[in-house]
DNA sequence: AAACACAATTGCCAATTGGCAAGAAATACG
DNA sequence: CGTATTTCTTGCCAATTGGCAATTGTGTTT
């Protein structure tokens, strides 16, 4: 809870009675792995803080296989922002690849806040723009590498979750067969 | 001007007045094939809307080899939204590719309109999510095609716009090489 | 502990893509 | 209008990656 505070923090101010009020609205939900958070199709009515384990957003092809679009984890916020913003159907899948524990926040409290909190809105469009703008700049830099860079800038770019997420999941986020990223761990050895 | 007018009302509502104003503050700046509308390392002070030619958002790497983040054509806004906002240096450069025209929005003249205009900052935070997550997706999904069907893609999703850029810039988009474009457009036909 | 399901590894070969360089075409410039 | 410069195309070959299938490994369930 208090790194969700510490979260916000980096992005704008909020007072103190505005971090109770915060901690007064959150509510703790947990998605056990394999379950989704959100459905392609259906509205998505809470705003999640990831506190534990990793979910993923991702979509199915016509023969029915998943592809990672990205990866959520601990101290990050997961929702699809268009779909909670707007009240309009989710586009993607949102998917705990681990027992995940979360803050939610649901519609009605979240315009509250945004009601009550002068900032809070801003901190939002900040996480938004700026995340958004991160993974864009990190997808399409992949483009532009083969199989071996992309794994190892994901290394760099995000220590420790290599281990932490299924080689086809990680493999379909690269845009690599999971034989080639098998292929590609024993070669760094 | 009418089209940048009609642009805003897809994304919220504005009042005969109020699009009086927003014309009142719109600028034309014209930019030369090949000079920047905007520079990394510097803060960007303009937002643009298209009305004639194209763009691309582009970096360069250590051997000072280029290469297209995506592209901006008309009827679309562009700039470096996180340094227009918060007044930071860009990340990226955008160098227009064709002679451009635009009508530009100095950050005092957004800011009042911003005051002046409720609903002014939703339908800026709209169109930030929104063509974020779609250039997100787009460019993830290519990321598990091969070359062909990211060009496919490309001529399906942006029509009419392959011919209008240089084919090694859309090479660069595309993750692929130039001969390997030239090849495949031969393949096609 | 055995059986099962699912995930990951590996070998083999084919298909795709890249690298390099030469030539052709298009564009810019004096 | 001709020359220079850049962009695009193409051939050749090498390197990378994918596809498929068999095997091994891991974790779960009964």
């Amino acid at each position: 809870m208090e790194e969700l505070i510490t979260y916000l923090l980096q992005f704008g101010y909020i007072n103190a009675h505005q971090q109770e009020l915060i901690r007064s609205k959150a509510n703790i939900r947990t998605v056990a792995k394999g379950a989704y958070f959100a459905e392609a199709g259906k509205v998505s009515t809470q705003i999640g803080y990831v506190t534990d384990g990793i979910l993923r957003v991702c979509y199915y092809d016509k023969l029915g296989d998943s592809f990672t679009r990205y990866f959520v984890y601990e101290n990050r916020f997961v929702v699809d922002i268009n779909s909670f913003r707007d009240e309009i159907p989710s586009a993607e899948y949102i998917e705990a690849i681990t027992d995940c524990r979360l803050l939610v926040f649901s519609k009605e409290d979240f315009s509250l806040l945004s009601a009550r909190i002068p900032g809070w809105d801003d901190i939002f469009v900040k996480i938004t723009s700026y995340v958004l703008e991160n993974k864009l700049k990190f997808t399409s830099n992949m483009l532009v590498q083969d199989a071996q860079k992309r794994y190892l800038n994901f290394l760099d770019h995000y220590p420790g979750l290599a281990n932490r997420v299924p080689l086809n999941m990680l493999a379909s986020y690269l845009g690599i067969t999971p034989s080639s990223l098998s292929r590609i761990r024993k070669n760094i050895l």
